[in-house]
DNA sequence: CCTGAATCTGAATCATCAGTCAAACCCGGT
DNA sequence: ACCGGGTTTGACTGATGATTCAGATTCAGG
């Protein structure tokens, strides 16, 4: 069956590859990627990468929403082991603070989420392709608040989606900041600030009940 | 007095050749910009352009932070016209919310933001531009909170530059949504968040008194 | 009118890449 | 051992676009 394992070489490619561009679009920045960085990272020619991808533009394209996807994916999976809708609001802080944790794979998911937005702008098939990563952003906190709510845990208040879209607003800008300035900024001061505002917009006590 | 006149004539070259480069970023995104587009939105050759400014880099840095003040000074003066804090707050907002106004310039205004963020993620001197930048806007909303606090509009509470922070970046993220995906977030929706949040923020009430 | 310096032009230079392609290579099946 | 298709290479092509430069042009001052 040369077929399947053949096949299964070159899915194996193709993720590598999607892996080496997203490397290269967070350091080098999604401007200044050039197809040979990207062979380099995987030690292998430039020819082969447009063997496997249409074009450049294609390759990047799919790149940032495959790199998005796999660090959303690892988040959901994390945010699923805890129980309740506090701890797990918290912990999504956590992750969404760019240098908080030493785990800083996190760095590079806000710089690929500004290539994003930059190059959305422009192009509509990524803008499309946003709008769905967004969209899932925003309800994995409305979902936070609406399971909080569900076990009474938080009170009930302004409609849980609105409160999804605000607080990842709130996300979103914070995040920005200390990914560029961390003299204005730290990383401590940001959490601190989301879940001050957090507790005032869904209704919890600003200090954990088990502390 | 040739030197006086010729001198003239040269300033006004340099800021006609950087508004040029603001309006094409806009349009064509950082990336795409070329000296060619610049020199023709000035109806000069492309040779003149790398006659007033020493290279391209250097040209789009400038042109980033000019458009980028020219933005901040015309907000400034258009708050400083009303009265009540509250008002200023107000109109601060729709200021800030991309195509809420007709004044479509908004729209341009935060394009470059975000092109602004993205390059100074590599660029240590447009960082440090951008930092300046981004503490006077979260100033001014710290100001708008100190001001309605002294004339006893606001009533006390959090440190108004912590606010200034949390505030900004909320239009920071929802400016974002609105620029990119319509179909999801409407500029009248921002507006009425922020507001919304504002008001619990800050403390005010969330209907204006004098409506 | 002349002159010289500042301004301006546009063609030429030079580097950089994306994308192509013919040939080489690898490997499973026969 | 050999065949043939899927992989891989790396030199080549073409386009693009920043930068340079040798003049043309303009104009204030004499």
């Amino acid at each position: 069956m040369a077929r399947a394992t053949r096949q299964r070489q070159t899915k194996d490619r193709h993720q590598e590859i999607l892996e080496a561009a997203a490397r290269v679009i967070t350091d080098r920045g999604l401007a200044e990627t050039r197809i040979q960085d990207i062979a380099e990272r995987c030690g292998v020619s430039p020819g082969l990468i447009l063997y496997y991808f249409e074009s450049k533009d294609r390759l990047l394209l799919e790149a940032l929403t495959y790199a998005n996807d796999k660090y959303y994916l690892a988040q959901a999976r994390d945010l699923r082991r805890l129980t309740t809708a506090r701890e797990r609001f918290e912990r999504l802080v956590d992750l969404s603070t760019p240098g908080l944790l030493p785990d800083f794979e996190r760095l590079e998911e806000w710089a690929l989420w500004v290539e994003i937005w930059v190059r959305a702008l422009r192009d509509p098939a990524l803008a499309k392709e946003a709008e769905v990563l967004d969209r899932r952003w925003r309800q994995s906190i409305a979902e936070i608040v609406r399971s909080g709510r569900d076990s009474g845990e938080f009170p009930p208040g302004d409609d849980a989606d609105e409160l999804g879209v605000q607080i990842g607003a709130l996300i979103d800008g914070l995040a920005i900041q200390v990914l560029m300035n961390d003299s204005q900024l730290a990383p401590a001061e940001m959490k601190r600030m989301c879940m001050a505002v957090g507790s005032r917009l869904i209704g919890f006590a600003p200090e954990p009940a088990t502390a």
